[in-house]
Order: C-alpha cells, then sequence, then structure tokens
RNA sequence: GGCGGGGUAGCUCAGUUGGUGAGAGCACAGGAUUCAUAACCCUGAGGUCGCGGGUUCAAAUCCCGCCCCCGCUACCA
C-alpha cells in the first residue's frame, strides 16, 4: 500500500511565522494531511525548524543570546502558531536539535563525495583580521561600485538597488569593527549540479508532471544549474565531515545543504521515538513511498532540482518527490507580509479573537494555488458571515431546531415510502457536486473547501423544496423523512468539512448526536444513483446538545491604511 | 539587468490541451418564503477578458510588440 510522506518547508528559525507562510506551505500540506487520513491512507507529515545560516548568527547576536538560545525562541514560537491554527505535524524538531541531523548530513556529504559530485575549489573572500573571521556579504558595507552610495550593503545597495557583488564593493568594511577586511583564499566545496542533472535529474523532471506554476520554473533551472557552494567559513552549522575536511577547519555546510536532509533526520529521530528506528528508510527508500513537498514559490528550485539531485547523487536509492504542489505568495492586502518593512500584524493576537478554524477555512478559500493571493480581514468576516454562517452553519441550525422543537430532539426515522421520492430530489439537488476528497488529492484546495459550501447549499436548496415547516402541519411523517435525510447529509457535511475546521466538524458531528471522533468516519462519497447506500441509519438517534457553529461576525471598521 | 507570475463583471477571483451566446462568491435590484444565525430559495442587471498586431473556420485561451502591477535573483534559503 502506499504510504504519503508529506513535508512542509522549515520555517527559518529567525523570526516568528505569518499568514504567508501558512497559506503557502503549511495550510495546506495539514489539509492533505487529514484528508488523505479521512480516507484511509497511510501518512506522515514532517517538519521543523531550519536553525543554521548567517541570518540567525546575525539575529542572535543583536538580541544578545546565544544561537540556542534563540532559535528555540523561535522554534517555540513558531510551533505556538502552528498549534492554535490546527496544524498538527507527527513530528516537530529543529536542525540544531535533532540528534540524527548533524549525522545524517555529514553522511550525505560522504555519499555525494564518494560519487564525485563534490568539487573543492579555492575562492576568494573578504576576511576580517581583527574579528578573525570571514565576512558573509552581510557583514559587509562599503561603497556602492554602480551608483557611489557610501551605505551600499554586502549583498545589495539600498541606493540604487543594484545587486552587489561583495568583492567588487569600493572601501569595504567589516560591520562588527569597522576595519577594512583584506582577500583571502579559502577553499569550498561545491556540489556538481550540471553533472547530476545530466546524469539524472534532467530525465527525471522531464519525466515528471509539475503543476503548471513550477513547469514554467524549473525549465529555466534545467538551462541553468551552476555549481553551487555548500560549505561556508563559520561556527554555526554542521560541521564538514573531519574525515574529509582535507586538512581545512572551521567550516560547516551551508544552510541550504543540511535544512532539506532535516526532512530525513527528523524522520529518523521520529522513528526512534516510536520505538522502530529503522523504519525511516521505509519512509525515504521504498518505491511504495510518495514524497511530496509542500512549499512556497520560492522554495522551488531547491526542491525540484536541488535536493532531489542531492538524493539522488548519494546512491543510496533515496525517493524522488512525488509531487512538489508549491503555491505561490500570500500577501496581506496591499502587499507582500514583510516583518521588517512592518507590513504584517500579530497573528497571535488576530487568533486571540478570530476563530482559527474560520481562519482556516478563509485562508483555504484564497490559497494562492495558480497565482498571488492576498489577505483581508474584512473578506474574512464577509466570508464567514456569507458562507460559513448563512449556508453551512445555518443549515446545521434550521434541520436541528426543527428537530428539536418538533420531535423532541430525536431524529425522525425515514419512512421507506418516502425514499424514493426523496432521494429523487435530494440527488437533482445535489447533481453538480463534486467530492472534495478528489480535489484534496489533486491539491486543489480551495476548490475542494468550495466543493463542500456546494454540497451544504444543495441541502439548503432541497430543504427549500421539501418545506418541512408546512409538511409537518399535515404529514409529520412525511417531514420526518424529510429531516432525517437532512440528518444524513449533514452528517456526512460533518465528515467533509473535518480537514478544514477539524474541531467545528466534530462539533456538528455532537449535535447530530454521533459517538466518536468525525476524523474516523471516513470518507463519504457524494449521494447520488450510482451511490445509494449512502446512508448510515440516524433515525432515532438522539441529538446532543445544540449551538451556533458558525457565529455572525460583525463587520470591521474599514481599515486606515 | 535576468527569470517567473499576474492584468477577466463595482470588489475578490475561477476559467484543463483554443470551439455550445465568458463563469462563481460578495455587493446590487425584483420575487418567493418564514424552519433557521435579518439566514435559505428563485430571477435579473453587469464585462472592449490590459493595449496593438498576427496565426486560425474559431482565441480570454497560441505567436510578436507595448503598457502597468508583483515576486525572485541562488553567502538575508
Amino acid at each position: 500500500m502506499t504510504r504519503h510522506l508529506v513535508t512542509s518547508a522549515l520555517p527559518y528559525a529567525n523570526g516568528s511565522i505569518h499568514l504567508g507562510h501558512v497559506a503557502g506551505a503549511y495550510l495546506p500540506a495539514d489539509l492533505y494531511v487529514r484528508g488523505l487520513r479521512q480516507m484511509g491512507e497511510e501518512v506522515l507529515f514532517v517538519c521543523g525548524a531550519d536553525e543554521h545560516g548567517v541570518a540567525i548568527t546575525i539575529g542572535a547576536e543583536q538580541a544578545e543570546q546565544s544561537y540556542d538560545e534563540y532559535v528555540a525562541h523561535w522554534r517555540e514560537g513558531i510551533k505556538r502558531t502552528f498549534d492554535s491554527l490546527g496544524i498538527e505535524f507527527d513530528t516537530w524538531s529543529g536542525t540544531s536539535i535533532c540528534p540524527d541531523h548533524e549525522e545524517m548530513t555529514q553522511e550525505f556529504f560522504r555519499q555525494l563525495d564518494d560519487q564525485g559530485y563534490l568539487i573543492r575549489r579555492e575562492i576568494e573572500q573578504l576576511y576580517c583580521a581583527k574579528d578573525e573571521m570571514y565576512l558573509a556579504d552581510r557583514y559587509v558595507e562599503g561603497t556602492c561600485y554602480s551608483c557611489g552610495a557610501e551605505n551600499a550593503r554586502g549583498d545589495e545597495c539600498p541606493a540604487c538597488g543594484t545587486w552587489i557583488e561583495t568583492l567588487r564593493l569600493k572601501e569595504p568594511r567589516c560591520k562588527l569593527c569597522g576595519e577594512a577586511p583584506e582577500r583571502r583564499s579559502t577553499s569550498h566545496w561545491f556540489l556538481d549540479l550540471p553533472s547530476l542533472r545530466d546524469a539524472k535529474v534532467a530525465d527525471w523532471i522531464k519525466s515528471r508532471e509539475w503543476k503548471s506554476n513550477v513547469s514554467a520554473f524549473i525549465k529555466g533551472l534545467l538551462k541553468d544549474a551552476p555549481e553551487r557552494a555548500i560549505t561556508r567559513d563559520m561556527t554555526w552549522g554542521v560541521p564538514v565531515p573531519a574525515d574529509r575536511s582535507a586538512g581545512t577547519s572551521g567550516k560547516v555546510l551551508y544552510v541550504w545543504f543540511d535544512a532539506p536532509i532535516g526532512y530525513i533526520s527528523f524522520t529518523k529521530e521520529w522513528a526512534r521515538k516510536q520505538g522502530r528506528e529503522e523504519d525511516w528508510k521505509l519512509w525515504w527508500q521504498n518505491e511504495d513511498t510518495h514524497l511530496v513537498h509542500f512549499i512556497g514559490k520560492d522554495n522551488i528550485p531547491f526542491h525540484c532540482l536541488v535536493f532531489p539531485s542531492m538524493l539522488w547523487g548519494t546512491g543510496q536509492d533515496y525517493i524522488m518527490p512525488h509531487a512538489v504542489p508549491a503555491n505561490e505568495f500570500y500577501q496581506l492586502a496591499g502587499g507582500k507580509f514583510s516583518t521588517s518593512d512592518g507590513h504584517t500584524f500579530d497573528l497571535e493576537a488576530y487568533l486571540a479573537d478570530t476563530d482559527a478554524e474560520v481562519v482556516r477555512c478563509y485562508v483555504t478559500s484564497t490559497l494562492p494555488e495558480t497565482a498571488d493571493a492576498e489577505f483581508n480581514a474584512n473578506d474574512l468576516v464577509t466570508f464567514n458571515n456569507a458562507q460559513l454562517a448563512s449556508n453551512l452553519g445555518n443549515l446545521g441550525s434550521r434541520v436541528l431546531k426543527f428537530i428539536a422543537k418538533n420531535f423532541d430532539g430525536r431524529i425522525p426515522e425515514l419512512d421507506p415510502a418516502h425514499t424514493g421520492d426523496l432521494e429523487g430530489l435530494l440527488f437533482e439537488c445535489c447533481a453538480d457536486c463534486e467530492d472534495p476528497g478528489v480535489d484534496i488529492k489533486a491539491f486543489r484546495f480551495r476548490r475542494a473547501l468550495e466543493d463542500v459550501l456546494a454540497l451544504a447549499t444543495a441541502a439548503n436548496v432541497f430543504m427549500q423544496r421539501c418545506e418541512p415547516w408546512k409538511t409537518n402541519k399535515t404529514d409529520a411523517a412525511l417531514a420526518g423523512s424529510q429531516l432525517n435525510i437532512l440528518c444524513e447529509w449533514l452528517s456526512l457535511l460533518a465528515a467533509w468539512l473535518a480537514p478544514f475546521a477539524p474541531h467545528k466538524a466534530q462539533e456538528l458531528w455532537l449535535q447530530l448526536g454521533g459517538e466518536g471522533q468525525v476524523k474516523d468516519a471516513g470518507w463519504p462519497k457524494v449521494p447520488g444513483p450510482d451511490n445509494p447506500d449512502w446512508r448510515t441509519g440516524l433515525g432515532g438517534r438522539q441529538l446532543g446538545e445544540l449551538g451556533t457553529l458558525f457565529p455572525r461576525m460583525d463587520a470591521l471598521v474599514p481599515a486606515e491604511n
């Protein structure tokens, strides 16, 4: 049986997570995982923090914390946000704390080296004699060789926007001490992407089907696949294996090299905690596993070209990604989410007084699946009121309250004499409805939620045509049959809703008098002539305590900016 | 500069490999209804599919040019 190994891009442990991240790589993955599980599939959902790299060291130094403290702070903060959004990984770790990570990463280095895909080369870099370190571009300032501005950074000139080649910067200064750095020759290892591409990866890429927004991107990548440096001169990271360092010291593997390996080392850590350490190979080196990477579009090069190259280049029979459903960017109304520009909002505070499951559903309804999309707090209110409250929530409310008042809170029986007519009408109402599960499996989450809402609409139409409030006055048995059908339908809706709003779905399930967890109830097929055995036999069941599933929200005061 | 994406009803967006008079939700207008969270149901109004060429029997959908918006640019992943 197919196993599904699902990963979400490892969030970088130098800041909090915002809705752009959530919409890009985490919520879709969570929907996918929940959906597949409910459909009976075996799934493992792996994530953790990416904790190495120069941005971390700079951030920690500014915060006057140790690197360990700094990454722990963000690792935990990010996890809290995921928790409050109901994004549930099977394992959550971090590249600097996972006990398997260093060894696994070094093994990759050795294996790639053994296969001949690593190249060692001398390059020149700026070195600060006073601070005794090589300077990453972020540690250098100088005069822009393009416009003459004196405050150019090592990577970009803020005055003219030119992308700076650090070595060409005029009058470079060390950002830490202000002294002029010197050029020094240092040796580094490069990943031989051109060879990997020609040996295997290009053919593999061409043999796969990709989302349209991904395929355009990787086409260009194939043409231009340079050798990439995979080591750096610094201390924070996974050290180059001592047996391969060729006499050099003070070098670590560059963060982009070690980060994706985290998917594997986290899996191994998880497997050991399960008491089956070797099971990690079942997930990573077995053809029956489908590896799916959820990422934002900024990560396409790594997950479609670089990481697959690494996996294959080890010669260890790692599986290649089965799908990379990359999303475009999710922006805050008016522009991209940017903590540094202040164009963001406090997600934790927002979730304190906005129902996280409403946020999940709204974000799902606006996911940047094919193009950039944006979050708008006012639209969220509208969506909640028009779709969740008026359509789905109100459906439950009108059906269940009617039963509470007129049938003592007990779901009426379906009279066999009515079955044919009622199902005929019902199937007519949902004739155009599609199975949300099909769209979930195809990574079309927006449409999947639309499917669910359309199924709620179908039930509203059915009820409107049945008019049980009228039939109940003349033929209570008929009204009972109609309401029975509606309750059956509501229980299906609870199941379909579960991946999107797990708690709401469970609440509806309990209101219907259900037992256990709705997520364990399986995935219903859409009722129809070809699926006549859709009812589960709810007649006679006592309803649970009723409540408002999706309360209406007050419209926000128009934002100032 | 290079690369990628986008410009479709007032708003947010769908529109598979070109083909029945271009769609949904919101908002708007009219009607119907009263079980329900001023909800539900029916009907209607609405668009030169960024601009200009071209290919084709036929293009929002392919090609060329142009104009805007956005993202990325690989030692801030």
